[in-house]
DNA sequence: CTAGCCGGTATCCGATCGGAAACCACCTGC
DNA sequence: GCAGGTGGTTTCCGATCGGATACCGGCTAG
């Protein structure tokens, strides 16, 4: 796969992203954003530290070695002097953005009634 | 919306179930488990504790208490003399089938490459 | 030589999650 | 009166999760 000249934009996952509000996760709490920073084609360990601000690099690190493990994403150690990792979507991980445009969908539809719902539970409890 | 008189099936959530497996999961631990139980009608607490073996009072409170919260489902306290709770879904919990059943259909379209996945990686591990 | 980037690892920490066990008020059936 | 079911609550506990911080070897640019 050719590599993406498009820089990933820092902003892409807002830290007041709706998706925080979905029920629907992927995988553990970065899975889901790493992957649709996957989408367009491979990136570097430190590329995707830009969009996911605030991941740690341990952190970051265990969710692309459970992503690996499950055979969603490929880690390869590019040949050369300079130290460079990249990561790439395998065809089974990117069959998952299928699902996923579901539930965004769904997210995106619903997410007026989901605010509902959390507001006036919690007028409930202080009024 | 009519009671349900078709009993759940104790073993429709199996301990090896394929789920378990899948990157995919909706709210907490149970709450998929409790909306695809609630999908043919309203039931009570202690019914849902039937297929969702080994789910302790507590949790499945918790987890009804979060559903309700996000407004996916209903809690009826029944009126008369017996103590009676129902759970059903709302409109926006029933909604969330759609999305569901795309994750499901994933999960089952490539059960067996997760699986060889894994086994892979384990075999990397020992060998 | 030194600073800095790269892709991590090691250690520690607090918060959350899920479960075990005990207990509860209320109601029914015997 | 007493056992048992119903729908919980309370307390305690261990495991896991996510984050902060410090550190690392290899490489490059100045």
């Amino acid at each position: 796969m050719d590599r993406v000249t498009k820089p990933l934009d820092p902003d892409m996952f807002d830290p007041v992203c709706p998706s925080d509000l979905t029920p629907i996760r992927f995988g553990d709490k970065w899975a889901g954003m790493i992957i649709r920073c996957l989408e367009d084609g491979p990136r570097r360990f430190s590329e995707l530290r830009i969009p996911l601000r605030g991941v740690t690099a341990k952190v970051l690190t265990g969710s692309l070695r459970a992503l690996e493990r499950d055979g969603l994403i490929r880690r390869t150690v590019c040949a050369g002097p300079e130290r460079r990792v990249d990561y790439e979507l395998t065809p089974l991980g990117r069959s998952l953005l299928e699902p996923m445009a579901a539930a965004c969908e769904w997210a995106e539809q619903h997410w007026d009634e989901l605010l509902d719902a959390r507001e006036a539970s919690s007028l409930d409890r202080t009024g």
